[in-house]
RNA sequence: UGGGGAGUCGCCAAGCUGGUUAAGGCACCGGAUUUUGAUUCCGGCAUGCGAAGGUUCGAAUCCUUCCUCCCCAGCCA
């Protein structure tokens, strides 16, 4: 089925220079020594086994979400698609953010996504942290070469003096310090001889630079915390722009991918990497960064902050909710890995500031679950369909296949009888044009059954239909020579009162009812969906008691749906709504 | 009004070292099949590539000017 979207990833720029490096050799006699290291190291390696590496760093500071998942489909793509190895590494250089619960989320939520960072007989999965020592080293030998130095500003005089966007800043009174001066000065801040804030490690390149990553970055700071790997050993740490170069040498990366708003800190990134590699402490070829644009998707909020917000004001029930962007909400959710691989690769990769349309992931994930999702019945607003000419008492089995477009799943036994639940929308007193379902008179299919003709109703005191009375035609049956002796253009799914039983179902919709929550002035909180959920009880088919948690089904006619993995009980499952099916019958 | 990016069909996105009719996907519109108004299948869908000039036999692709949008002034990442 699946074998409908080979879908050969489409060309975009990233591909294209990396298959151009291969082409030119780029990459061709890089060493690599078996695990992370410094250019003396690696050059005791063999030559790389992979093609090119690649990695996805992300700061386990939080859950990750859907824009994560194209994160992690590039960068592992790229490199199963070139033959080349992928990292999985934790960016975790500030303590006070990082927790080992979010490590393990993480960890889980990728190998959900289908990658392995298990490849070349070695595990790729790394911590920035274990790499400390190497940057402190790194850092010593800018001071020493004169291309770093501790300041004693105020993080506030650091702030006046870096001037503005068109000004330039002011050179640092402490900025002409002796290297060993410097080195002095770093070593006591290592040793935990400063107070947080009261010093810093400097790059020095121009206090006048046009481009203010380049206006002396800090690159070292003080900050006595705890950190959930290196627990109390340092009481400096340093930043992001200085830490990830380092990171990427240190592990022999070709192509370091990241988002749009890292594009000016690239010449920062190249110029710790040159300034090293003089000192010989990286070998080349050197690993180049390379942007692409995050993804913006409509209905959605994607910041970390915003994120943060909805869970903690509990406008959603926790990080995994149903309803969230997170990839364990997309989860529980019902969302499958297949369809978030085919979703990056359907958006593509392009520097284009872009919104996606959120059916575009909706798209993909019933085009995935169409393929895999056995089909069940389930009748979610039930009226009862009463077959007077049916005989009280009786009951007779019906087989309904796993899926019409894959035999092999077989069939199961559905149970029929005289009282049944049908869908209240499934029968109109009065029909528009074009309805073809029930309504007196007319005739349709009970799915995997026999046609009816409907005869009458009943309605209560307030004028809501109750019951809808047939009669049924003996020689229609489903799967008998008889059944097409009168054709029905109307087809609708029941479920037997007596054999059925009631269930839980989540009906999800739009965490958000603007296409773009917060556009202009308004607050993003304003334009959240108060109804993006409505907890129904559902008349559900017999097998469906055997639903496992996370067991993904067709509901026919409405949808796909998965068993929540939290709140299922054995015998007892909960049902969240996934997708609905396309629906062209308009109203 | 400093610097860095981006503008190709409603939404994405190839192409951009200039060369026949501007890929493809999604959406949309027709039509066929269908015991899910689902799926599947066929067909349609940019004389146009942010705008205006220019170079050229020939430009989305080169040049010039202009317009719009995004990012950067954390001891966050």
């Amino acid at each position: 089925m699946s074998e409908k979207t080979p879908v050969a990833p489409a060309s975009n720029f990233i591909r294209n220079i990396v298959e151009h490096d291969l082409e030119q050799g780029t990459y061709k006699h890089r060493h690599w020594a078996s695990s992370p290291g410094d250019a003396q190291h690696h050059a005791a390696g063999e030559i790389d086994p992979a093609k090119i590496r690649t990695r996805f760093p992300p700061e386990p500071n939080g859950y990750l979400h859907i824009g994560h998942a194209k994160s992690i489909c590039l960068n592992f793509g790229l490199a199963r698609d070139f033959g080349g190895v992928c990292h999985m590494r934790f960016d975790d250089t500030n303590p006070e953010k990082e927790e080992q619960e979010y490590v393990d989320s993480i960890i889980d939520s990728v190998t959900w996504l289908g990658f392995d960072w298990n490849v070349f007989g070695e595990s790729h999965l790394y911590f920035a942290s274990n790499y400390f020592d190497f940057m402190y080293r790194a850092a010593e030998i800018l001071i020493e070469s004169g291309h770093a130095y501790v300041d004693q500003q105020t993080a506030e005089e650091m702030r006046i003096n870096r001037g503005t966007l068109t000004e330039p800043g002011k050179n640092s009174p402490w900025r002409d310090r002796s290297a060993v001066e410097n080195l002095a000065l770093f070593r006591e801040m290592r040793d935990g001889k400063h107070a947080d804030g009261s010093m810093i490690l400097r790059a020095k390149i121009d206090m006048a630079s046009p481009n203010i990553n380049l206006r002396d970055p800090a690159i070292y700071r003080i900050k006595h915390a705890h950190h959930h790997n290196t627990g109390d050993k340092w009481c400096i740490y340093p930043m992001y722009t200085f830490a990830h170069p380092l990171e990427d040498a240190y592990e022999r990366v070709t192509h370091s991918l990241c988002t749009l708003e890292f594009e000016d800190q690239r010449p920062f990134y190249d110029w710790v990497l040159a300034k090293l590699a003089e000192a010989g402490l990286l070998a080349h070829p050197l690993p180049r960064q390379y942007e692409f644009s995050r993804l913006n998707l409509t209905y959605v909020v994607l910041s970390k902050r915003k994120l943060i917000e909805l869970v903690e004001k509990q406008f959603v029930s926790g990080w995994d909710d149903p309803r969230l962007p997170t990839l364990v909400g997309a989860r529980r959710r019902g969302y499958a890995p297949e369809g978030f691989r085919l979703f990056t690769d359907r958006i593509g990769i392009s520097k284009t500031d872009s919104w996606i349309e959120y059916t575009i992931l909706e798209d993909c994930m019933r085009e995935v679950l169409n393929a895999s999702a056995e089909r069940r019945i389930a009748v979610l607003d039930p009226i009862k369909l009463v077959i007077d000419n049916y005989p009280e008492g009786q009951s007779e089995d019906c087989h309904a296949p796993n899926h019409p477009q894959k035999p092999e799943l077989g069939h199961r036994v559905v149970p029929l009888s005289r009282e049944l639940w049908i869908e209240r929308e499934d029968f109109m007193e009065a029909p528009p044009k074009g309805y073809f379902r029930l309504f007196p008179g007319n005739m349709v299919r009970l799915r995997y059954g026999y046609v009816v003709k409907c005869t009458s109703f009943e309605k209560d005191a307030d004028g809501n239909i109750t019951t809808v009375h047939c009669e049924y035609l003996p020689d229609t049956k489903s799967g008998t020579p008889g059944a097409d002796s009168v054709k029905v253009k109307g087809n609708i799914h029941w479920v037997s009162a007596a054999h059925a039983f009631a269930g839980e179902i989540r009906l999800y919709d739009r965490l958000f009812k603007e296409a773009r929550p917060g556009e202009g002035d308004r607050n993003y909180l304003d334009d959240i969906n108060p109804d993006s959920v409505k907890i129904i009880t559902a008349q559900l088919e017999p097998s469906l008691q055997q639903a496992r948690p996370e067991e993904r089904f067709q509901f026919e006619r409405h949808g796909y749906f998965v068993a929540d993995s939290k709140d299922s009980q054995s015998g007892k499952p909960v049902f969240n709504r996934t997708v609905t099916l396309r629906d062209a019958w308009q109203k």
